[in-house]
DNA sequence: CTAACCTGTGGGGTATACCCCACAGTCAAG
DNA sequence: CTTGACTGTGGGGTATACCCCACAGGTTAG
């Protein structure tokens, strides 16, 4: 599979394609055409790049994904270690959640009394207030 | 207060506050000394410092804070508009959660059946699979 | 008065995640 | 055989959010 189709199959632009494979998040093996070489992405491209979409949502930065799509998508990686990553982005995740709760809980009651925005002893409390 | 005490205060670096100055996120007076003027930063700057934090942490791009929080701390907004922004501030989070969520679950499904990553049907029907 | 420390500007560089363009070879259809 | 669609590389530019350095003037302690 040529990089166009893959590009339009993935709903990325090409470039992004060869962004990705510098990154070494593709592979791909190189098809002679004359004096020049064309890259050649098996069906297993998809995949990846279905993986790269999901851990994109997570906002997992390309180059911290790399390592375990790689070990993930080899078969490298036994079925615990890839359960132990999975738990790891969980525990992550939940943290996250976490922490936009507790934004959410500040902005209710930031809501509740809009007077000096951000300027009362809460502000203290939560750590958004220096001094 | 000069840009060193406000930089400590806040512990942030100086070029940082520059930076937020330039952007228009902070604001200051210039104090004359011989051929040259020093920023000058009123107490407020905290104030704003504090409200800059708690946007990031919402991951608020700095360019996208500046307005609502210039209008915030000028007394060019009313109270009913904070809270609007605030209710907006509260939709906008609460996407994210479930949005994080929805990643947790697929997660969660995916550490009982940790078998071929992402290349079952799950993925095709999450759009998490492309084809 | 000198040293140390403060400040300003300007310009450079980092990292992330790409986009866009030009130039040039490849290949298939007409 | 020409044309168009495809591909490669290289280099440039975008946006975000800074960091770091040099050079130069200002201020303060001893």
């Amino acid at each position: 599979m040529l990089i166009g189709e893959v590009a339009k199959r993935a709903g990325l632009s090409k470039d992004t394609i060869r962004h990705y494979e510098a990154l070494g998040l593709l592979h791909s093996s190189p098809k002679r055409a004359g004096t020049r070489e064309y890259r050649d992405y098996d069906n297993t491209t998809l995949e990846r790049l279905s993986m790269i979409a999901f851990a994109k949502r997570m906002q997992i930065p390309l180059r911290t994904m790399v390592d375990p799509i790689n070990r993930a998508l080899s078969n490298k990686s036994t079925a615990s270690e890839r359960t132990a990553f999975a738990q790891q982005c969980i525990a992550d995740v939940e943290a996250r959640i976490a922490e936009l709760q507790m934004i959410r809980d500040e902005l209710i009651e930031f809501a509740k009394h809009p007077v000096k925005p951000h300027a009362d002893a809460r502000m203290k409390e939560l750590g958004l207030w220096i001094e």
